[in-house]
DNA sequence: ATTGAGTGCAACCATAGAGTTGCATATAAC
DNA sequence: GTTATATGCAACTCTATGGTTGCACTCAAT
């Protein structure tokens, strides 16, 4: 399985507090679902879920320590969806000058 | 009312394949809801609701065209996204170094 | 004034997903 | 082997939301 997702699934991912209560924890050191549920309000379970999803987009990464998973935050994953978004402005700054040019015309 | 608005919102708007679309045609060319929807497969409703969601987070800007209401996409607000990623992305990275080279420690 | 293109609002449906509880399984430690 | 800790799976609830249809409103043009 291709650790590379869709940008819309790393963006999904992105947008939901707990996750970035996860990812702020695991920011600071790499933890496990367990330690993790020790410091944030909600059940190992759901934490469980959200690593799962921040694992699938490759925004973390998993570890084996003796017999509990810990899991580390990505830096480089975000910073490619960085570089992808600052390309995507680009374009659109482009056309948006050369139609402002134009003035407006249309298809 | 300040443009911006918490990231987590912006990354919610980013993370709908429509509202992508949508941002592509707006990446061409500004274009009106009722203009969109003749080239999205989705109704001028949906696309209006798209557009306040892109709009909320400032991705798009509204600007009144006779009577219809065009919208443009926002390079700069995208560009402003990434820049915090890298900068998230960053910390990241450097905390891994150091807790890399201590093997690791408990709170 | 009437028409028609563009927008806005509201109710409704269906699905996705965030969170929970409960139980089963694996494994380090004793 | 037993115990305690960690993970995994499944069912369930509840809410958010993407999409629809239908109707009312605005305003430029004739």
């Amino acid at each position: 399985m291709p650790e590379v997702s869709s940008p819309v699934d790393v963006f999904a991912a992105l947008a939901d507090d707990s996750r970035w209560q996860v990812l702020a924890e695991l920011g600071r050191r790499p933890a496990s679902a367990s330690a993790l549920a020790d410091r944030l309000p909600i059940t190992r379970q759901a934490i469980a879920k959200h690593l799962r999803i921040l694992a699938d987009v490759g925004l973390v990464e998993p570890m084996k320590v003796g017999r509990e998973i810990r899991y580390e935050a990505v830096g480089a994953r975000l910073s490619d969806v960085a570089r992808q978004l600052e390309k995507i402005a680009g374009g659109w700054e482009r056309r948006l000058s050369r139609i402002k040019d134009l003035a407006e015309g249309d298809d």
